[in-house]
DNA sequence: TTGTATGCGTTATCAA
DNA sequence: TTGATAACGCATACAA
C-alpha cells in the first residue's frame, strides 16, 4: 500500500503541461491549434455540423490535427460530469465476469454484448465489484461505481434489488440481462423458455406420446417456474394429461431419479421425459443415466428430452431434443435497448425466441 | 424520500436536466448537518481516520446522519475527475476480445486480470482493436483511445510497434502481456518458455534418452525462439548432441513430418521427440499422426512431449508430457505490474514460472 | 478542529 | 464565427 496520494503538484493556474503529463487536455490541443479550448470541445464532439454551429473549414482542420499529434482523447469522468455521455456502457455481474470455472461463464453473452457495443459506438467498463474485496467492492456502494457510464448492463440472478431500484429511480438507464419483474422499472431482455418449453412437447406429442414426464429441479427462478408453464400449457394443448403427476420435482435428482423409478412410470405409460436445464445440468444428467441403468432404449422405448441444452462436457454425446438459448443474441439485444434507454428512446423490455433442437434422442413411442 | 425541492440555494441559475437533479450532494448533506462541503468530504471518504485528519466525534455523527437521511450516494465521475485518476485499466486485444472461436480467445488470462484489477480496486475497459466506435476506431489513432484509461493492458502479438512506443514515450502505464523487446521501454509480463522447454528436455534426458528431436513451426515469434533455446540448452545440459540436427524446422509439419521420416529417425536412434506448442497445434498435430502411421508405440518405443499444451480439441487423448502455461497467473502479474506503474513505483518485466507436467506419453526408451 | 477557495477537464451559454 | 466564463460534484492545500 504505498500510494500517499502522488501529490500531485497544482502549478497556480497555468494551462500549460508542467513536464511530461500522459493525458493531454484540450487546452493544450487549443493552444497548438491556436483556437480558444471551447472549439475544440465544439470541434471535437462534432457539435458544431450537429447543430448549426459554424466552424471555418480552416479551424476544424487545425484543431482535428492538433489533437491527433497530441493523442489527444477526451476524460471520461469530466465528460459525464459536464452532463454528456461517455460512450461506455457498464457491464457488472454478481459473480465473476471471468469464473474460472467456465461452465458458470458469461462468454456467450459476452460475444453478443462485445459485438453489438462496437456497433453503437460505445467501449464496455467491466465493473469488479463482486469478485473480490477491492476497495469498496462489496457492499453498500458496490453498484454506485456503475454510474460512471452512460447505462448498464447487469448479469446474473442475484442483483441486489434496492441498490438497483436506487439506479432506476435517479435515471440511470439500466438493462438486466435476463427477465426480472421483481424490481420496479427495470428494463430486461429475456429468454423465452415458455415457448420454447411448449414447442418441445408438442414435438413430442406430435410424434405420438401422450404421457410425458418434466423432471426439474427445487429451484424457484424465473427460469425453472418459465419452463415448467411452458410444458403444462405443452400438454394442455395437446390435449394430454396436466395434472401433478406431470411434473417430478426433486432437490436431488441423482438419488431421487432411480432406474426403479423410471421403469414404473414406463410400465405406467409414460414413454417421454423432460429434463430441465440447469447450471449443473443435474436433472438430464440423472434422467439420462436412469433411463440407461434401466434397460430402457433411447429413442426406441423412450423419448427423451432437455428444456434447453445438455452441459459442456456431454458436449460429445449424441445430441438430445430441446432448444438452444442465442445467448449472444441475447446480448447484443440487451445492448440495443440499453442504446435506446441512454438515448432517451421509448423502450419495452423483451423476450427472444429459442430455436428448437429436433436431436436424436426422440422419436416416435413404441407401439404395444 | 424524494426531496424535489426544486428551490435549493444555488449559486448562478443555469437550467439543469431534471433527470441530473435528483440526487443530493455534500452540499446539501453539508446545510443539513450545518457544516461545510469539505468537512462532508472529509467524513465521507474516510480520510479523517486514514490520515491524522481530525473530526470531533460530534461532527462526524451529523453528517453521517445527514447523508443517511438524504440517501446520498458519491457522484464516481466527480470522485475520479476530482482524484486525477480513473481507477480504470484499459484491456486492449488486436482480435476480438471475445471471439466466436473460443479457441482463440484470451479468457484464461481474464481470469486473473479480473480478479488482481478487482483486488488492486480497478475496473476494466474493453477495448477492441476491431471496434466500430470512437472517432478513428481503425487506423492511425487507434491506439490513442486507451488514454482513457489510466493504463493499459495489450493482448496478442500485433500490437504496433510505433504506436506503443509512442504511448510508452508519453508516459503512459503500458504493461504488455507476452515478452516483447522490441519496443523501446514497454514492460511485459510472459512466460518463461525457456526453463520450461529446458525441464521437459532433462526429464526426457533423465529418463534414459540420448538423441531427441524437437519440431518446430517455421515462425520467429519469441515465443518459438525461446522455446527452442530451452530446448538445446536442455541438451547440451545433459551431456545431449544438439547440433542442427536436433532441431527440425517446416512451414508445413502436416505434410513434411512424414511416417517414413519419423521411422527413418528412429532407425537412425531417435527416441524422444518435442513438438512446439503453437496457436494451431500443427507442429504436435502432425507428429501424433506421423508416430502413429509408423507403427511406433508410444510411450514404448518413442516417447513424446509438447512444449506447452495440446490444443483444445485433443483435450480428451491421453496427457502428453509437456508444460502448463499459468495463464491466470500471468493475467494477474501483469495486473500487479500495471498497477505499480501507475503508482510510479519502480517496477521490472517479469518472466512466470511455467508448471512441468509428466503426462503418460513418455518413458524410458526401450533397450535395443 | 472546521471553513474557504480553488482546481480537475468538459460541456454549455452568452457576449464579442 | 470565436472566446470568456460559469457550472458539474468532489477533494484538498491553506487559512481561521
Amino acid at each position: 500500500m504505498a500510494k500517499e496520494g502522488a501529490g500531485r503538484a497544482r502549478p497556480g493556474r497555468s494551462p500549460v503541461p508542467a513536464g511530461r503529463r500522459s493525458r493531454p487536455r484540450q487546452a493544450e490541443v487549443a493552444q497548438l491549434a491556436g483556437v480558444s479550448q471551447a472549439t475544440v470541445s465544439l470541434v471535437l464532439s462534432g457539435r458544431d455540423e450537429a447543430t448549426a454551429r459554424p466552424i471555418s473549414e480552416e479551424t476544424r482542420r487545425k484543431v482535428l490535427q492538433a489533437a491527433q499529434t497530441l493523442g489527444y482523447v477526451p476524460d471520461p469522468a469530466a465528460r459525464r460530469l459536464a452532463a454528456a455521455r461517455n460512450n461506455l456502457l457498464g457491464v457488472f455481474s454478481f459473480t465473476a465476469t471471468f469464473p474460472t470455472d467456465v461452465r458458470h461463464s458469461y462468454y456467450p453473452f459476452l460475444v453478443g454484448v462485445e459485438q453489438e457495443a462496437a456497433v453503437q459506438g460505445y467501449d464496455l467498463v467491466l465493473f469488479t465489484g463482486s469478485s473480490a474485496g477491492g476497495a469498496d467492492a462489496a457492499g453498500a456502494g458496490a453498484l454506485n461505481r456503475v454510474r460512471l457510464a452512460d447505462g448498464c448492463l447487469f448479469l446474473g440472478r442475484h442483483a441486489p434489488s434496492p441498490e438497483l431500484a436506487r439506479l432506476v429511480r435517479d435515471g440511470f438507464p439500466v438493462v438486466h440481462l435476463g427477465r426480472r419483474e421483481d424490481t420496479e422499472g427495470v428494463a430486461w431482455v429475456g429468454a423465452d423458455y415458455i415457448s420454447a418449453s411448449r414447442d418441445v412437447v408438442t414435438a413430442l406429442a406430435e410424434a405420438g406420446h401422450r404421457r410425458i414426464v418434466l423432471v426439474r429441479e427445487d429451484d424457484d427462478a424465473p427460469a425453472s417456474t418459465d419452463r415448467e408453464h411452458g410444458f403444462l400449457d405443452g400438454l394442455r394443448a395437446a390435449g394430454l394429461p396436466a395434472g401433478p403427476a406431470a411434473v417430478f420435482r426433486t432437490a436431488d435428482p441423482h438419488t431421487e431419479v432411480t432406474a426403479a423409478r423410471v421403469r414404473a412410470w414406463h410400465e405406467d405409460g409414460v414413454t417421454a421425459f423432460v429434463a430441465e436445464e440447469t447450471d449443473t445440468g443435474a436433472a438430464w444428467r440423472a434422467l439420462r443415466a436412469a433411463v440407461d441403468a434401466a434397460g430402457l432404449r433411447c429413442p426406441g422405448e423412450v423419448s427423451l428430452a432437455v428444456l434447453g441444452s445438455p452441459p459442456p462436457d456431454l458436449v460429445n454425446e449424441p445430441v438430445p431434443m430441446g432448444f438452444d438459448i442465442p445467448r449472444a443474441r441475447l446480448g447484443a439485444e440487451a445492448v440495443r435497448l440499453l442504446s435506446a434507454l441512454i438515448a432517451g428512446e421509448p423502450t419495452e423490455s423483451t423476450l427472444v425466441a429459442c430455436t428448437f433442437r429436433a436431436g436424436v434422442s426422440s422419436g416416435p413411442p413404441a407401439t404395444a
